[in-house]
Formats: structure tokens, sequence, C-alpha cells
DNA sequence: CAAGATTGATACGTCAATCTTC
DNA sequence: GAAGATTGACGTATCAATCTTG
């Protein structure tokens, strides 16, 4: 009657599980030490990555996978902290470019500190080297290739 | 400098993604189909499964690792939409408990034939069942035990 | 006072409409 | 007209305060 594999089922829960487990204690982490979300982090990053000239909107779309206006929104709150900054695209009227400020190079600094042991307690420190290359590899197969 | 191994970066990059690439699918064809959340089918699913007494909300805070109000408001919306009913609770006057309705038994079963084939295509179907074994025994492992 | 549950105020996310420049 | 980006309106999530019964 069911005819979805007790196995996908098992693989689906284990995968939400395994994923709501580490992002909470991720997150539980930052508010207690009252620090952005790590949403805010990924875009730190980028932006501290893609050093002077900074990025544009669109291209915080896609390495983020958020919708324009998430990605809008987002920015805008993190310029009223001054850990952003805007001006226009020098190239393209329409465009807007972003960049991270020293205040917000060093709030990634510090959010890492806090992000990147939990993440070695709650993912690394529980797999041996051999699972962990095992887990990686077969994750990489559930990842969804482009879209026709 | 940065002593989180590489490895607990990309699992923890991989885990990410493969959850959200198979939540999104799940996401968008429930919408697409015009049918509520996933979250609305997983207190559905609960309620379906306890039968005829219903459940307590506190029994489905635990269930669902939602926060009370979280519950509240999610049941409050479930129940203007007649998929479930609630009624005071006989044994504690502080207690309601929910009960799934007949529409509501109905719309989990509709939900579930867009959202079973999506995990199989997503999951299931990408793995070999050696794979998936591997994969669930693994993630198994990631999953918080009872915190102190 | 603690447990169960709800609610007001507020923050954040989402959709569709909009504006500007290409 | 399409691409890049923003915004108003609305729905949902979150926190703290509240209410009731144990």
């Amino acid at each position: 009657m069911d005819n979805i594999p007790d196995q996908t089922m098992a693989i689906w829960v284990q995968l939400f599980r395994a994923q709501r487990s580490a992002r909470q204690a991720v997150d539980a982490a930052l508010k207690s030490a009252r620090l952005p979300s790590l949403e805010t982090y990924d875009i730190l990053l980028e932006l501290d990555r893609a050093g002077a000239d900074g990025l544009r909107a669109f291209a915080l779309e896609a390495a983020l996978l958020l919708p324009q206006y998430g990605v809008s929104r987002l920015l805008e709150r993190l310029r009223g902290q001054a850990l952003v900054s805007r001006r226009p695209s020098p190239e393209d009227g329409r465009g807007v470019r972003f960049r991270i400020t020293a205040k917000g190079r060093k709030m990634r600094t510090t959010m890492w500190k806090v992000y990147g042991p939990v993440i070695q307690t709650q993912l690394g420190g529980r797999l041996s080297k051999a699972e962990a290359r095992t887990l990686a590899a077969i994750l990489g197969k559930l990842t969804t290739p482009a879209q026709p």
C-alpha cells in the first residue's frame, strides 16, 4: 500500500534529525553569546573572501541560496549594525556592491570562535576519520544537481 | 591557526546541503500542490497515530521538538482549517486534548501522496541499499543524546 | 511556586508589485 | 521587455508576560 521503502524514510528522518541537532547546537551557542545568526556569518564569510571589491547582491543570492528579497532585507539589517557597507556598482547602474567592514571582519572572527568548536564537538568529534570520509562521500550524492 | 579540521567542515557543509536540498524539494512539491507545510504533516501524523484520545499539547511539543507557543499557534491555525479539533483535558484542568478530524486524516493522506515520492526520488532513489544502510548508521551517531 | 497553555508586542520571512537601468 | 534590486502588505516566529490549575 505504502510504496516508499522503510529505508528511504529512515534516511530522511535521520538526515533531518542530525542536521537539526547540529544546527540547534550552533544557534544556541551563538545566541547565548549574544552573537548574530549563522546566516549572518555566512554572508560575512562570503564578503570577507571577496576582498576589497566586495560582491553584488545577486552574487550573494547565488552563493547562499537565498531569495532576492532575503538578501536585500538581511543586508539592510547588517548595514544598520555597520557590519557591511554598500555603494552603487560602478559597472552597472542597476547594481549595488556590498563590502565587509572592519567591524564585520572582527565579528566574523568572534563568531567563528564559538561556531567552529560547536561543529567540531557535534560532528567531527563523534566520528572516526573513516566514517567522516564515508559520510561526506555519500552525502555528496544527495545534493541536488542543477535542475533543467 | 584554525583548529577545526577540514573534514569537520566538509561534513557540516554536506549535511547542511543534503538536508536543505531534500527539504526544499518537499516544500516546493507541497506548495505547488497547494498543500500545507511539512510541519503540518508532522502534527497530523502524530495525531493520527494517537487515535481517538488524541494528544496533549505538551506531548506534541516533545514529539516535534517545537516550543510551546509554536504548538499553540500552529494548532490554532489547523483548527481554523478544521484539520484538528480540541477539547479540555478530562484528567487535568490545565490541559487540552487535540484530535485529528476526518478532514485532517484525508489531508494527511493527500499530502503523503506528494511527499513520499519526493523523498524517494531525492534520497532512497539515489543510493544503493548498502549506502543507505551505511548512511543511516553513521547519521545515527550524530543525533544529540539527551543533555544533562 | 511549578506546569500547562495562551497572548501582546515585535522581529523576521514571503509574495507580489514596483522602480530603474540594461 | 528582462535583469537587478527594493518595498508595502501580510503571514509566521519569537520572547516575555500572563492566566489558570496542580
